[in-house]
DNA sequence: TGAAGTTTAA
């Protein structure tokens, strides 16, 4: 009876069925819990692979509280009416991958590195296709050994010519770059170089990204000034992908000391004055931001939509309303013509300041201007609605978006989910994830977000782990902002023991902890005399510190 | 993601 299944263990994660009374046991970094299967949401399945042995509940010290009890049961009802068969039977053309669910399951099994991950593989049979790479890679873009591993695989396949694939490349050189394995990219990307024919700027600018993105500036610059060495070259495009990565990651300051210095043997393009213009409008520096746009006219570029629109944010970002619509007249008068950004920068910012009823009608201008609404401006409406409490006509304009042809995205599921549960509609909230699983939009942690923040406010433990447990699934991994609001919420639920956990995966993983955080975390470990806990996590702190 | 806009939250 004991636990079992080494590669699920170790990833500190599994799921035990009992044959005989159908408990499900479920276990995710410490927490634990026995549940009914029909407790179990409607978007919550176990993967059919997993072992069944029968196990005992000592470790469940958790209670699900009477109001999930209702929302669980009203899932559960409509998965009982054939709710989720219809939703499924429904889909124009669900594509089944055979192959995609075969790799994914071994990949799944998070090994220890490539090597593993290629061994293991060996024993599938399936026939490699450039669409069949490009969903792996997608699926495990936040795990490098998983997607590395797979990719070594498949260099090894005797069909596989890699010159046919350099989009695959460049995604792996991305993966690496995302989970911070510099090394690895860089020797990928000579790799690539040595096989002829594979690196490309698309390949150069995921690498720059990256290094911007960990604010390794110095690797960034220094990326773009060899780009001859792979063969690229160190052109007008080139710059501006330099340019606006650094801008993007804030040091405008950077961006702007690379082209000062790059001037003399590279000419600019009207796209290397507005990546300029926005770094300063973002980093709220109007007085340099104007100062750009004399440049500009100086090097004889006319400004455009896009130029006027990163002035109009700059206002917009400052609450100036006056000023941002003196250079909407401004723009007119120059007969260039506001776009559906424009538009939906001064509609999202009025909503932020309150002003619901100017940011409505925006809107009605806009149709004025003979200008079609996208998804991104439905997306800010909704928003506007959700702030102003009008969470039915929300959902209303949700509901009219399919019917209009703009389909909704992972941000309108994000927007509205989040809106739910702060007005503690949490049946909705649930309703809605339920409805995205079934959608082509993928959640991440901004979606799972407020639904994990609402079950620590509500002390549901279980649904939290239940959306633990799935994310986890799905390869979406925590970011700083919910590690802070997981610690916290399971310390203010004197779930001690569990907030240390992620307290601890957090530092781990790098991410400076609040000392708010840490003090409630120490707090709660005081009271409660667990001195073993509070002493480690003082070792922890110290360890990172000299590690900084 | 990538010359402009949309989701969390301290």
């Amino acid at each position: 009876m004991a636990p079992f299944c080494g590669a699920l263990l170790a990833a500190s994660f599994y799921g035990i069925k009992d044959p005989k009374s159908r408990m499900i046991l479920l276990k995710f970094r410490g927490l634990c819990c026995l549940v009914e299967p029909h407790e179990l949401p409607a978007w919550f399945k176990l993967p059919a692979s997993r072992p069944m042995t029968v196990i005992s509940d000592s470790d469940d010290d958790f209670v699900i509280p009477s109001e999930s009890q209702s929302l669980v049961t009203s899932v559960n009802t409509r998965k009982a009416n054939g709710f989720m068969s219809d939703v499924r039977k429904d889909l124009p053309c669900e594509i089944v991958d055979d192959d995609v669910d075969e790799i994914s399951n071994v990949l799944k099994k998070r090994f220890s590195s490539p090597e593993l991950v290629c061994l293991a593989l060996n024993a599938c049979s399936v026939k490699v296709s450039k669409s069949l790479i490009d969903k792996i890679l997608r699926r495990f873009n936040n795990n490098w050994i998983s997607a590395f591993g797979f990719f070594k695989w498949v260099d090894n396949q005797p069909e596989f010519n890699n010159k046919q694939f350099p989009k695959s490349y460049d995604m792996m050189v991305d993966i690496l770059g995302k989970c911070k394995k510099f090394d690895l990219m860089l020797q990928f990307v000579e790799e690539m170089n040595r096989i002829g024919g594979l690196v490309s700027l698309s390949t150069m600018a995921k690498v720059i990204r990256r290094f911007s993105g960990a604010r390794r500036w110095h690797d960034a610059i220094k990326t773009f000034y060899d780009l001859e060495l792979l063969g690229v070259k160190k052109d007008c495009s080139a710059l501006n992908v330099l340019l606006d990565s650094l801008c993007k990651e804030r040091n405008v300051k950077c961006a702007r000391d690379v082209f000062l210095s790059m001037r003399s043997q590279i000419s600019p393009n009207a796209s290397s004055f507005n990546i300029l213009l926005h770094g300063w409008c973002k980093a709220r520096k109007l007085d340099e931001a104007k100062q750009v746009i004399k440049e500009m006219r100086d090097f004889g570029f006319t400004p455009c939509v896009i130029s006027y629109t990163n002035l109009i944010e700059a206002y917009c970002i400052q609450k100036d309303f006056e000023n941002a619509n003196a250079i909407l007249a401004e723009m007119r008068s120059q007969g260039c013509l506001p776009t559906v950004v424009t538009y939906t920068i001064i509609m999202h910012s009025l909503g932020k300041a309150n002003k619901i009823q100017e940011a409505l009608q925006v809107p009605v201008k806009m149709s004025r201007d003979g200008c079609t609404p996208d998804t991104s401006f439905y997306n800010s409406l909704i928003y506007v609605l959700c702030k102003a409490g009008r969470l039915a006509d929300a959902n209303r304009l949700f509901e009219e978006m399919h019917r209009d042809g703009i389909p909704p995205n992972a941000i309108t599921y994000s927007t509205l989910i989040s809106a739910f549960c702060d007005y503690s509609q949490e049946e909705d909230a649930f309703k809605l994830i339920t409805k995205m699983g079934e959608s082509p939009c993928k959640p991440d942690v901004k979606t799972y977000h407020p639904l994990l923040k609402l079950c620590c406010k509500r002390k549901w433990t279980k649904l939290l782990m239940y959306l633990l447990v799935d994310m986890f699934e799905k390869d979406i991994s925590l970011d700083p902002g919910t590690y802070t609001m997981l610690v916290q919420g399971l310390c203010r639920n004197d779930k001690l023991q569990q907030s240390c956990l992620f307290f601890e995966e957090m530092v781990l993983k790098g991410i400076a902890a609040r000392p708010r955080t840490l003090n409630l975390l120490l707090e709660g470990l005081e009271k409660k005399g667990i001195y073993g806990a509070k002493e480690k996590i003082h070792q922890l702190m110290l360890q990172a510190r000299s590690r900084r």
